[in-house]
DNA sequence: CCCAACTACCTTGCATTACAATATAGCTGC
DNA sequence: GCAGCTATATTGTAATGCAAGGTAGTTGGG
């Protein structure tokens, strides 16, 4: 189970991409997020979360009809969601590279098998 | 600049990596840290992370002299922090390899490139 | 001699954000 | 009717990175 200190900041771009090339409404993307390998991601984390993104402007809501329960309210990137998407994903990457290197030197291993010598001993 | 919420909770494992086979001192540590490519790590995040993973037994402190300025506060793992750095160390491969995918699938483009397609659209 | 700049430590308070707990409401099947 | 699922929402709490500010030692320039 990921600490949820561990979410913070990532969580909010991650349902960025979820959003990303496709409508979806909040019940969906917190399934859809346990389904990729965070744990579950609980209403208390993804509504609030969902009305921060809207009230920002990065994504849009309407409502629709479901067949199976209530009403869905559908949530749709924005052309500033996009580009916040674009900017989270530098931003993991560089957070990632330095993980990588740091875990390379103190024999962590990372999942990635790059060779990038960061740092020589003062 | 990596946001600062996307460094909550990886930090603290960071620094535990750090001191991974050898002592080093606060304002050292963080000069390293930024080496690694994490941004700069103010004194006002650094020394309370100290103190918080001391006062839970995690890393032991001892005072040596130094050449070039004031007294220096060495920290070494204890068995308690050799194990909660194993810990880190999964769950940050949890969350990369949950990234990656969702990454996959949203075209991303994650550093890693392999293929673990996960879930098929509804 | 004083002051800037660097090393090196520390504390207080703030902002952000994931989450527990709780509430509401519609639908389905027993 | 009631359990269980779908679906949305709110309030309050905990964790933690960081800004701002303070102390102290050393070094070198003017």
């Amino acid at each position: 189970m990921i600490p949820t200190q561990m979410l913070k900041g990532t969580l909010e771009g991650c349902v960025l991409a979820v959003l990303s090339g496709e409508e979806r409404y909040g019940y969906e993307i917190s399934q859809r997020l346990e389904g990729y390998g965070f744990g579950r991601v609980p209403e208390g984390t993804i509504y609030p979360l969902l009305r921060r993104l809207e009230k920002r402007g990065a994504i849009i809501a309407s409502y629709r009809a479901s067949a199976e329960g209530p009403q869905r309210k559908y949530y749709a990137l924005t052309d500033l969601g996009q580009k916040e998407l674009a900017e989270f994903f530098r931003h993991y990457r560089e957070l990632a590279q330095a993980v990588d290197r740091l875990m390379q030197e103190t024999g962590g291993q990372s999942h990635a098998e790059k060779d990038t010598a960061a740092f020589k001993g003062k």
